[in-house]
DNA sequence: GCAAAGTGCTAACTGTAGTTAGCATAATGA
DNA sequence: TCATTATGCTAACTACAGTTAGCACTTTGC
């Protein structure tokens, strides 16, 4: 069922990583530590603190919350607390246009099934 | 203005801890970790990693979110900028993957720019 | 062909998170 | 009064997060 979400976060960041097109070396300058020490991390050798995890989220650009709860630190956004509805939000957005909102739409659709 | 995050986090937690009429050793075995370190948290002389602040938060039934925002782990609510934000609908959207996730996110900031 | 620079990795070290053992004081109760 | 128990704290240790130095292998450009 659930990865391990420790040795998962490893991947998971590596995912992030290429997605953003950085070499190891880049992605550790910008988060500030040492490249063997991120690369340690993806290999799921080490676990880093949090602080360092905020750290490599924002050299990554990605969220913060996303990477602890990959990390097993945050738990699971809970379903309860009743997140907005992507696609309602979509609707809504007055900042896209209505060309926009339709393609967005159907990215979504197609993504979620529905 | 805003404390200082780290030496904040001691009293906050020292505060929630008397709130729950808990003794020291009390919240320490609660959270699963020992009454010294707790004490040395409180009084900011370590900063614990975020999987203890959890099992802290967690003994005391306080937020997680809360004690990371305290120990400067996590940035303060970003949603205040934007009350119902289609970005923020995207990223804690359950039903899509991390991928699908970004790729939305990509599709989403190519429209408004930011 | 071969420097030069970029890729990720290993080895060995340092610093600090988190431990156990035990101290001093204050409160309870016989 | 004196043992007992709970309070928070210090000291000394262990484990592991995170470091620097440097290796082997590709890729780029002259």
């Amino acid at each position: 069922m659930t990865p391990n979400p420790v040795s998962d976060l490893g991947s998971y960041l590596k995912d992030q990583r290429l997605q953003a097109q950085l070499s190891l070396r880049q992605a550790a300058e910008r988060a500030g530590i040492s490249n063997p020490y991120l690369s340690q991390i993806e290999r799921g050798l080490k676990r880093p603190s949090a602080e360092i995890l905020q750290a490599i989220a924002k050299g990554l650009a990605i969220s913060a919350e996303q990477l602890y709860v990959h990390a097993g630190i945050l738990d699971a956004p809970s379903d309860e607390d009743a997140p907005v509805d992507t696609r309602q939000a979509i609707k809504s957005d007055p900042r896209l246009s209505d060309k926009q909102r339709k393609a967005l739409l159907d990215v979504y659709e197609s993504y979620v099934g529905d």
